[in-house]
DNA sequence: GTGAAAGCGCTAACAT
DNA sequence: ATGTTAGCGCTTTCAC
């Protein structure tokens, strides 16, 4: 027997002996077999005894002697080593497509939310909205064996989304969803907020109204521009007066680019509906560089409510989305997939409405 | 028993039966010795010419067979089992103190940008600056054995930090530091930033200033504190004429709730440095609440630069921090000391700049 | 109720 | 250069 082996045994004898607090400052981590042996039993009755789920198969006294050995050595399992044995990992990655848009950290704590009271951890990755790097990340989780996926990034045609699906990964879709239903989506009701803020406009009498839509790849965008067409039509606005401007990305840059191409086009509109708030940031720069006034000369509506748009000059009227309850709907639902096994790809549609602030007013005569 | 039950486990039963199209679209996915057998090698070999590292200790003729096996199979290595074997992980966990910040999607940036060159992940954690939550992500993380830390959650006393510097774990402090050095910490050089915004507001003849300061528990709140004293008094400002009145939070209602305590103390003040840029926003609320003018009557200055603040009515003069180069360099920094092992916690601190916008000017007269 | 043993997928000595 | 073997730390049959 070799001396380190005596040595260990014997600092073991002599830690049980005095009932010490063990635990070295820099050797390796205690592993459940540190636990069993203090505890004088088998590795896998401290399995049994520390898992909640099996506990009960260990009679109480077992029990205790094994958690109390756990607390001594301050054991942490190893997310790890379990994941590798049971193929789980109790741990959902979750795709965003730019977390400096103001409304995804409210998505993620809404989702955190609801996973936190279920044991569950959230990785996070953030895409930039590029199909690469979206599918990088989605790899690096999927190799970490997360056990499924809420994801903000989908495209209407998503081959990483269809990929996923084909091989059974678990995913609940956040906000944007695809074209061809393979995942259960939590969304905003999109139709009903462009019906509440093309309201408010005529309401104002606005008779010229323009749409800057988000990208026509992205569920969102196509659908929200669907939304205005037809709510429009519906008012008796006829398509000449509710042109339609398509933004390449849900940014202020992009918006104003798209803000530039409409006046150009159509100097006459007295009110602009943006795809998304920060499309109406740019709309926003767009009607200054322009000298024209907002809300007096033209109107502007922005969509989702994010934060800072209430401090804007004027404050932004727009459609507030619930982004927290969309993030914790979505992860109650995917943890319900989990328990269910049920590939039913359900639609959860939120309620959403207009929140008038100082950049709407009421059409000018003149324009 | 409920509808509900019964028809769940029917469906169960059916499926074991029939053996079903679940279990042929998704098979488990291919280990690496599904490739080795492909391509008529052993495991050990596949796994030599997988991994970049190893890949020259094999044949190039293996290699290529190795490789194109593994593509055939749509191969992707199972990280937890290389985890568990290797005890690294290539990720590392980033524990932020509020994503809603719109300064840490920059940091964030930064650091995946570093660290994605390396092979690296980034598993991100919001901890909402509350100690139990980072205890509990820290943990989380660590369960799931990342290589090292980044952390902008740290405070001046940070228990987390103590024993996460007793256990040897790699980490590397990004803008917050603790008091008694223990981890590298990349960070801002405040003392600059407030000289700067000091000089700045006497410059346009302000006497009476006052700092809205961030909690004394953290470094930054602490630090910026005592430069402003500093500077302060080396411009010959005399204490009872510069204020310092301390935010429970770095957050809206904090900074309003310290301006009110402020103007209710000490109306004659005709400046505000705020903490960050978020106080700076509280301090903004109450000084419309108030009828005062900005920057007429006070004037104002935030710290940090973040999103939006250009964009507020009057726009934010403010010192300018480089997060992204922030998170970057903290990022390089854990990279090296995984290479070099070297324990002497460094500290970089980078440059700052004053951005001079419309929340500033001319002290006036009657104040 | 508890122990023994196998195995999750991979890498890393150690052979050959 | 490649094959053999032995784990990494945990869970989970299967015995007893």
């Amino acid at each position: 027997m070799s001396n380190a082996v005596r040595h260990s045994s014997d600092n073991q004898l002599r830690d049980r002996l005095q009932n010490l607090p063990i635990m070295s400052t820099m050797g390796k981590p205690p592993t459940i077999a540190d636990v069993a042996k203090l505890a004088g039993v088998h590795k896998a009755t401290a399995s049994r005894a520390l898992n909640p789920r099996t506990s009960n198969q260990v009679t109480p006294a077992t029990a205790r002697r094994v958690l109390t050995a756990a607390k001594r050595l301050h054991y942490q399992p190893n997310n790890v080593a379990r994941s590798l044995s049971t193929s789980r990992s109790a741990t959902i990655g979750v795709l965003i497509p730019d977390l400096t848009n103001p409304l995804f950290p409210l998505v993620l704590r809404g989702i955190e939310d609801a996973l936190g009271t279920h044991g569950y951890t959230a990785l996070l990755a953030n895409t930039d909205d590029s199909p690469e790097r979206t599918q990088a990340q989605f790899d690096a989780l999927l190799s970490r064996k997360v056990d499924g996926f809420l994801m903000a990034t989908a495209r209407r045609e998503d081959p990483l989304l269809a990929r996923a699906h084909e091989h059974g990964i678990a995913v609940v879709l956040i906000n944007r969803s695809t074209d061809v239903p393979l995942f259960p989506v939590v969304t905003g009701d999109d139709s009903a907020g462009m019906a509440a803020a093309i309201e408010h406009l005529t309401d104002l009498g606005h008779r010229r109204i323009a749409h800057l839509s988000g990208p026509s790849t992205m569920s969102t965008g196509f659908g929200r521009a669907q939304a205005f067409r037809q709510t429009a039509a519906a008012h008796g606005l006829p398509p000449a007066d509710t042109p339609v401007v398509e933004c390449s990305s849900y940014t202020e840059d992009a918006g104003a680019a798209a803000a530039r191409r409409l006046f150009d086009e159509n100097p006459a509109v007295t009110a602009i509906l943006a795809g998304n708030d920060m499309i109406a940031l740019g709309a926003l720069d767009v009607l200054r560089e322009r000298g024209l006034d907002c809300p007096d000369d033209v109107s502007l509506i922005g969509f989702n409510d994010m934060r800072f748009v209430d401090k804007l000059t004027p404050p932004l009227t727009t459609v507030h989305v619930p982004h927290h309850s969309l993030g914790a709907e979505a992860a109650r639902l995917l943890l319900e997939q989990f328990a269910s096994a049920d590939r039913v790809p359900k639609t959860v549609s939120l309620p959403l409405h207009l929140v008038v602030r100082g950049s709407t007013g009421p059409a000018r005569a003149g324009r």
